[in-house]
DNA sequence: ACCCGTGTTCGCTG
DNA sequence: TCAGCGAACACGGG
């Protein structure tokens, strides 16, 4: 259950239960080699036998472990669309669609999940994650470093795309995702299809104050200090937009909540109380498409 | 059967 | 050259 909130997650679980034992043993699915790429299954676990975990940190959507026990090494996880850290105490199953297990001093298992195989489970050697192109596009972490406005208006500045759209580059606000998007325009009083380089500052600043709410909406939820509050999956719908469509607007309550499709990924808005009546820009498929209609 | 999905990457196009 | 777009990846759930 992967942006920013649900890896933050990940990482306080990590820490509660990975920071004290050793590493025992590794086991990797051997069909499940593309979420070792550019390594292997089993270069993974070579590399991961007999160490501890060290700390643990989150960039965006990315999980970043040292580990000690050896020369300098890093763990670099991204959960992609369906991944989970779960631990499992000696005697219990394992869940389905393990990817990767590292198994603990004392017995407990740390299993890695993900049934869509979009993960990510890689070594770092020498912990060197600054080297990897990947992290290093990403901008600061919007909840560690805040989110500067000027720095945001620059950068949305620089691009046509809708502001939703927009959103979802990593290199913006890392660990944004498309629940969040949605829930920030929402927050902000923002069309979603407004193009980026046409927000005045005024709303530049909304929409980092939506991100900024809709996150720690997210996070207060996961329960705050050292004890890990499970998030039970199949609960009522903590959002505000997201996954609402046809609702009455929780803020204007005089129009119903719609979806629409935006880079192949839904959105969802209050036509009436999203500010910036002024009218959205035209998508270029939407151009394509009626030129297309028109030539017959 | 069909559609949808909390993410990213790659190749094509204008 | 490059921003923007859409397919692809892969599998479960409604």
């Amino acid at each position: 259950m992967p942006e920013l909130p649900e890896v933050e997650h990940a990482a306080r679980c990590l820490r509660a239960w990975a920071l004290s034992g050793r590493i025992l043993a590794v086991e990797t699915d051997p069909r499940a080699e593309r979420i070792f790429r550019p390594g292997s299954g089993a270069a993974l676990a070579r590399a991961l036998a007999g160490r501890r975990v060290a700390s643990v940190r989150r960039l965006g959507k990315h999980l970043l472990l040292e580990l000690a026990g050896g020369g300098p090494l890093g763990l670099l996880s991204h959960l992609g669309m369906t991944g989970k850290w779960v631990r499992r105490l000696p005697g219990e199953p394992p869940p389905s669609h393990v990817r990767a297990s590292l198994v603990l001093e004392g017995g407990a298992v740390l299993h890695y999940r993900d049934p869509r195989l979009f993960g990510r489970l890689r070594v770092v050697p020498g912990a060197r994650f600054e080297l990897l192109p990947e992290l290093g596009a990403l901008g600061p972490d919007p909840i560690a470093a805040g989110i500067d406005p000027v720095r945001l208006a620059a950068l949305l500045g620089r691009t046509r795309r809708p502001v939703k759209v927009a959103l979802l580059d990593q290199r913006i606000l890392p660990g944004v995702g498309n629940i969040h998007a949605s829930e920030a325009c929402f927050r902000a009083r923002i069309d979603p299809r407004r193009r980026a380089d046409r927000l005045s500052p005024g709303e530049v600043a909304r929409l980092a104050r939506g991100v900024r709410a809709t996150f720690d909406r997210a996070l207060s939820a996961l329960g705050a200090g050292e004890e890990i509050a499970y998030v039970e999956e199949g609960g009522e719908n903590p959002f505000l937009v997201y996954a609402r469509a046809g609702e009455r607007c929780p803020r204007c309550r005089r129009a119903a909540i719609r979806r629409i499709v935006q880079a192949q990924r839904s959105t969802y808005f209050c036509p009436a109380c999203a500010a910036g009546a002024a009218r959205p820009a035209a998508s270029a498929s939407a151009s394509r498409a009626r030129a297309s209609a028109s030539r017959g």
